[in-house]
DNA sequence: TCTTGAATCTCTAGTTACTAGAGCCATTAC
DNA sequence: GTAATGGCTCTAGTAACTAGAGATTCAAGA
C-alpha cells in the first residue's frame, strides 16, 4: 500500500493534482485508513501511470476517460481505442503544422532586428503591428 | 468611427473578448455613446490588429502587454522586443520538438493496431498502460 | 510512552484566455 | 412608431490544474 505521496513520487504526478484526479472521478477513490488518509494499492498506480502517460501524450482529461472506459468493455475496445488515438495523432501534426508557421515567421521577425538599430524603427514591433509584412504564412 | 461588432468583424476577435481585453488593460477604453455603446477609432483598431496578431503568432497576454508597453518607450524598443520574440521563438521550437517525438509514439500506436484485431489484446490501450513499450522518446 | 516534524486532510480561491447566457437598453431602417 | 439588430453589464463556466490556510495524522526517535 502506498500513501499518496508515495504514489506521487513513483508516477512524478503531484499530490493536488492525484487528487483532482479523483474528484474529477478518472481515478478511483482508494481506501483510506482509520485516520482518514489514502492508501493506494498496485491497481491505482497502473490507473495513475496510465493517465500520466497519456496525459504526456497530449490527450485530454475526457479522451482519458474514454480509453478508460474502453477497458472495462473488451468487446469492441480496439476500433474505438484506435479511434481516438488516430484522432490524437491529427491533432498533433496539425499543431506541428501551424508552430511550424509561426516558427519561420518569428524566426523572420527576430532575424530583422540587429539588436541595436534605430529604435523608432523596432522591426520586432512593425512586423507584429502590420500584417503585411508576413510571409503569408498565416 | 466603429462599433465593437465592425471592430470584430475588421479583425476577427470576437466582441465579448475584445470587451475582455478591455478589462483587463490590454486595449484602452474608447469613448461612449449617449447611449453607452463603445465607439472606436483607428488607432483602436490598429491596436486590436496588433493584438490579434500577437495572439495568432502564439504571444501571451503578458507578453503582448510588455511589448506594448515598449511601443511607448522608442529609447530602448528595440534589443527588449526582439528579447520578447527570441523568447516566444525558442518557446515555440521546443514545443515542435516535443509535439514530433509524440507524433513518433502516437503512429507507432496507431499502426499497431489494425483496427478489428483481438479485442482483449488492444495494442493502444497496452501502449499507453506500459511505458516500457515506448520508443524512449519521452 | 511521548514528542516532534513531515505528510496528509479539506476547503476555498486563483490561474489563462476566453466563452456563454440572462435580462435589459440603444440604434437604425422602414 | 415599431421591429430587428446589436450593444450593455453581470455572473458563471471552461480545462487542468496550482496555491494556501488551518487542522489532523503518521512514523520515528528519545
Amino acid at each position: 500500500m502506498f500513501t499518496i505521496g508515495q504514489l506521487s513520487r513513483q508516477t512524478g504526478v503531484k499530490v493536488p493534482t492525484i487528487r483532482y484526479y479523483e474528484e474529477t472521478g478518472l481515478l478511483p477513490a482508494p481506501d483510506r485508513t482509520a485516520g482518514n488518509q489514502r492508501r493506494y494499492d498496485a491497481a491505482g498506480l497502473e490507473r495513475l501511470s496510465f493517465i500520466r502517460h497519456a496525459r504526456d501524450l497530449g490527450f485530454s482529461i475526457d479522451a482519458i476517460s474514454g480509453l478508460i472506459e474502453l477497458q472495462g468493455h473488451p468487446d469492441q475496445s480496439c476500433q474505438a481505442a484506435n479511434d481516438i488515438a488516430s484522432a490524437q495523432l491529427a491533432d498533433v501534426r496539425a499543431k506541428i503544422k501551424k508552430l511550424k508557421a509561426l516558427e519561420k515567421e518569428l524566426n523572420r521577425i527576430a532575424k530583422g532586428c540587429d539588436g541595436q538599430g534605430v529604435s523608432e524603427n523596432c522591426y520586432v514591433l512593425a512586423a507584429l503591428s502590420d500584417h503585411a509584412l508576413c510571409g503569408d504564412e498565416h
